[in-house]
DNA sequence: AGAGCTTGAATAGCATGCTATGCAATGATA
DNA sequence: TATCATTGCATAGCATGCTATTCAAGCTCT
């Protein structure tokens, strides 16, 4: 097997990389979406993180952070904006000094449907021309990636 | 057909989201490849400039445009830290006083083999658990993906 | 030649993410 | 109870990306 000894030195063809894909890939999803939620005044951060809020009103920061896996840096300043455009407001939490409940404003309980709307069509561009049975295995192999990855 | 009445107020859930998904799976992929190459001095934008640079020096910025699909004012930024960094020099383009050609330096050219290796053992450790086929199939899914938002 | 369009880059300003720190409120334990 | 560890957040600093703007260099066309 001569050619292992020159894998190395082989090109690295982006277009077969799943990480180059998978950040493209990303990048488009968040563009096309951002332009669909504009018009609502919310970015995609905010929009991820309206998601379990308008589940469950009033969790902390450090839920948030929990269910939608990011660092908890990321977390405090996109609700330091999401507060700034009056989507949220920071309460004491009673129970506890340290954390503070994350509450909805009627704005960004308004939200909701317009924004899930548009998530779903951003969705729909995306995997137009596939199958149902495309689309699960999609996901699928998306999570079983982001499993794998997680274990480090 | 009445739930089809309902789909706007459905609860979007997150882990079906093909966009949520491919975010938080780009996210995991950059993380991995940004602490394989760190001890390089590599950082992942860093990576991905260097690609088409090893394949062919002194291309210009407008040219690794087109090839790395990044808008130009992000391009921009990323060879100025990378000439920041020691990694390239922008010298004057002989025919035409507005481009600039784009050189690796020695450094940067050394570092091909062991960068492209640590960005293969990454995808590895993301498709760890995949086959020959699934490998091929997830690629071939996420190039018509980014087709399918290409074309918006 | 001169006016106007096109192209290549830089810069400003902002959103997302991350790591590293620092700090205050809690909790656990000797 | 005094000390130490843990937990919840904020802030600083930086990398990537994007849009919008500006500017200079080339090109076109009359």
């Amino acid at each position: 097997m001569l050619f292992k000894l020159y894998l190395s030195a082989m090109a690295f063809q982006k277009e077969r990389s799943a990480g180059y894909l998978a950040n493209q890939m990303a990048r488009l999803f968040a563009k096309g979406l951002h332009e669909r939620i504009r018009p609502l005044g919310l970015a995609p951060a905010q929009f991820m993180t309206l998601l379990p809020l308008w589940d469950e009103d009033g969790i902390s920061q450090s839920e948030l952070v929990r269910r939608l896996d990011v660092e908890q840096a990321t977390m405090a300043n996109t609700l330091t904006r999401m507060e700034r455009d009056g989507l949220i407001e920071r309460r004491a939490n009673p129970g506890d000094g340290r954390s503070q409940a994350i509450h909805l404003t009627p704005k960004a309980k308004a939200l909701r449907d317009p924004a899930t709307v548009a998530a779903r069509a951003q969705n729909e561009a995306a995997l137009a021309d596939f199958s149902e049975d495309e689309r699960q295995a999609f996901l699928a192999l998306m999570r079983r990636a982001i499993a794998s990855m997680h274990k480090d």
